[in-house]
DNA sequence: CAACGGACCTGCCTGC
DNA sequence: TGCAGGCAGGTCCGTT
């Protein structure tokens, strides 16, 4: 379900309706996760004011005022406020009780997703210090693809799918990108210029800029953490479009499975 | 080091 | 209707 723009677009919706509170308490009813959640993890937070609500690629980071969780929704997760009174369902691992009455829940069904209880600053966690650049930050150039591809002979969209090189381009997002800006999925990332990973930065940035825009694609059942969808499904140009007709030259969209993972693009618009 | 496949899970859809 | 098979928005880890 989520790639980065459903991350922020569920940051944002969090927010403002839990900055400031304090947890009273925290149930967990599921600890099998990608890693174990922490045992003492409802005495650890008890209490706690959170300061703020971050994000790092993918990563979601709640700043308490003496410990940081790092979230992460893998592929099925989803964090959402619900009403003190709605009763867990299936798969709901883990709810955050403010003493603002509002209810945070964690809801995972593949629990690739996890909860981390971090004691270090966050950012020097392993998994926040080795990635790559934020796409959406002002900092992010065609150097910083065209760089570390050289020599490399892996596919383009295997290698900016990589978070150690880009952090938080997931697989939508990866073939619109590429699509925008003309380049073949299957390129090898090392025979690609700086000109056009410049276009390609460029168009990295409008398309998760324009996904947070609209809340996210809402490709099955994804909500923000207010409950509402996200509009950019409808604005995908090659994502599941397999044989459907290009928007831009009217030629037919192709499926193709790169690093494992479904790819589209079109032939005639993309080399 | 780079590249690749496997691993972790459940739900949903398709086709027989 | 039932069931097997394939697929899904992520990413770490072990093996070549």
């Amino acid at each position: 379900m989520p790639e980065l723009p459903e991350v922020e677009t569920t940051r944002r919706g969090l927010a403002p309706n839990i900055t400031g509170a304090r947890i009273t308490t925290l149930i967990v009813r599921e600890r099998r996760l990608r890693w174990p959640v922490d045992r003492r993890l409802p005495e650890l937070l008890k209490g706690q004011r959170l300061d703020a609500i971050g994000r790092r690629g993918k990563y979601l980071i709640f700043e308490f005022e003496a410990a940081a969780l790092l979230i992460h929704l893998g592929m099925s997760g989803h964090l959402r406020l619900v009403k003190p009174s709605a009763p867990p369902r299936r798969h709901d691992h883990l709810d955050f009780n403010f003493d603002n009455a509002q209810v945070m829940r964690f809801h995972d069904p593949r629990r690739f997703g996890s909860v981390l209880y971090l004691r270090e600053q966050p950012l020097e966690h392993p998994l926040l210090k080795s990635l790559g650049p934020e796409p959406l930050g002002n900092s992010f150039t065609g150097a910083d693809l065209h760089t570390p591809s050289r020599g490399r002979h892996l596919a383009v969209k295997s290698f900016i799918m990589d978070a150690h090189i880009v952090a938080g381009v997931g697989n939508i997002y990866a073939s619109e990108a590429l699509f925008l800006a003309g380049i073949h999925p299957r390129r090898a990332a090392g025979r690609i210029s700086l000109d056009r990973y410049q276009r390609l930065v460029t168009s990295i940035r409008e398309v998760l800029a324009a996904a947070v825009e609209k809340g996210g694609t809402t490709l099955r059942d994804f909500v923000n953490g207010s409950g509402e969808p996200g509009y950019f499904a409808q604005c995908l140009n090659v994502y599941g479009r397999k044989d459907e007709a290009c928007k831009r030259c009217a030629g037919i969209i192709k499926q193709q499975t790169i690093g494992q993972r479904a790819s589209y693009y079109c032939p005639r618009c993309q080399h």
